[in-house]
DNA sequence: CAATCTCACATTGTCGACAATCTTGAAGGG
DNA sequence: CCCTTCAAGATTGTCGACAATGTGAGATTG
């Protein structure tokens, strides 16, 4: 029937957003995910509506999408604000990661084809080549990690999940990113996982793949308590 | 105050609902998950304001938020429609369920307490009992296994695990379940599973509590696959 | 008779105004 | 001096009207 291509970057809504709302209800995201809202912020309607140059009514409607995506929480007759992530919120992303990509993975060695394999395979040499030219540093590393969990994601070929992992929490884990700027912090090893994981998922073994990749996110989860937990013992000083 | 007695059925989005968006939020929700809205079916802005006695403007803002959880699609300049569920849109929404409550499950056995886990134990006989007289048919069950899952779930402790099963999965499932009226058809082996799982979990033994909720999942999963094809198959006559 | 074009209608998208509620700062009393 | 009360301002919630877009029926032409 339908054969819409889908493009797969980072995430979209794609329907190339032709209504108000929609539009700015990216731009937001956008905002928000960069920084240039802060979490905990106050959101005044008629200020955002003037700084998009819109009315207040599809602005309220984008952000009750954006409610409904958990961006932002709202209260009634109080107002809206950019959701708050608690250090305790986002060890609790990384179980709910750990589960569903774990599942993703474990599908995508069943799915995923020969070529998306190859090709990922050479996303990860670019990868590996990114690393050792330290050419974007550890930016670069940031997004592409996302890739690579991105692509292994959508080999699971398990549409409920991509939307779960898409919409629901990659938001999340990247405006929380830009905030605490905890870039990956040791790319090689997260390589050399990423590597046994693509081979799990080349030989088709669904156990190990779902558990390398389980591992893979759990590691990842403890070396931000660890950050957390320094950061905090540091803070004390001050 | 109001003290409106808060009633912890099967998930809710409290806070009273004092604004008309949140208010007609809930009643779209009950309709479609009982079937008053049908899958598939177009939903128009001007008519449901008229039923709901409100006008387009909060109605809109009800639709995103639901648009937002999945419930409802919607195109632009087109029109929103209830969402349907094709059988492997379901079966893929098992595979998340497997994965999360799989987690789930495992928290739990961390972090339940053990009050908590007594009246786990309680629910179960109490569905027994029900199982036994056959009181309230498979319509009882069909809920309480519902409310199993979610005690299991607030049991994690985890709340972003809560709100993606509670706000993004149940009511799929709810839905489906009045429509396609699967009820759990195989009560009383599933009240075994339960009981396994709530042992394992009284043990505090995570890794089993997990693997033996992804397996009580994966055979709800098998079973439904199953009743499709023996439907499919029989449909074939008329 | 079929295919296409056109135009009127219905529906969705957007806006500005009004009502309801919350916040706040000051005045008054204890 | 502090607490309570109240009123003014601002913000959110709701509504009806207008504009933009999609839909479908009917007419026209090959």
């Amino acid at each position: 029937m339908n054969t819409e291509a889908k493009q797969s970057s980072v995430l979209e809504i794609d329907q190339e957003s032709r209504t108000l709302a929609d539009r700015v209800c990216k731009q937001i995201v956008t905002a928000i995910v960069k920084g240039e809202l802060l979490p905990g912020q106050k959101i005044s309607e008629p200020e955002l509506a003037r700084t998009y140059g819109i009315s207040r009514g599809p602005l309220r409607e984008a952000m009750r999408r954006l409610e409904g995506w958990r961006l932002v929480e709202r209260k009634p007759h109080i107002g809206a604000r950019v959701v708050k992530l608690s250090a305790q919120e986002l060890i609790e992303i990384y179980r709910v990661r750990e589960a569903l990509e774990g599942m993703a993975c474990r599908l995508a060695a069943e799915n995923m084809t020969q070529d998306e394999i190859d090709s990922l395979k050479a996303l990860l040499d670019t990868h590996e080549q990114s690393i050792e030219q330290r050419e974007g540093r550890s930016y670069f590393q940031k997004e592409g990690d996302l890739d690579f969990h991105y692509r292994v994601v959508q080999g699971s070929k398990n549409a409920k999940l991509q939307e779960m992992l898409g919409a629901d929490l990659y938001h999340l884990v990247r405006m929380y990113r830009y905030q605490f700027s905890v870039s990956s912090s040791r790319p090689k090893r997260a390589l050399k996982e990423h590597r046994q994981i693509i081979d799990a998922i080349e030989a088709r073994d669904a156990e190990l793949a779902e558990m390398l990749m389980r591992r893979h996110i759990s590691a990842a989860r403890q070396n931000i308590e660890d950050k957390l937990n320094a950061k905090e013992l540091t803070s004390r000083g001050s």
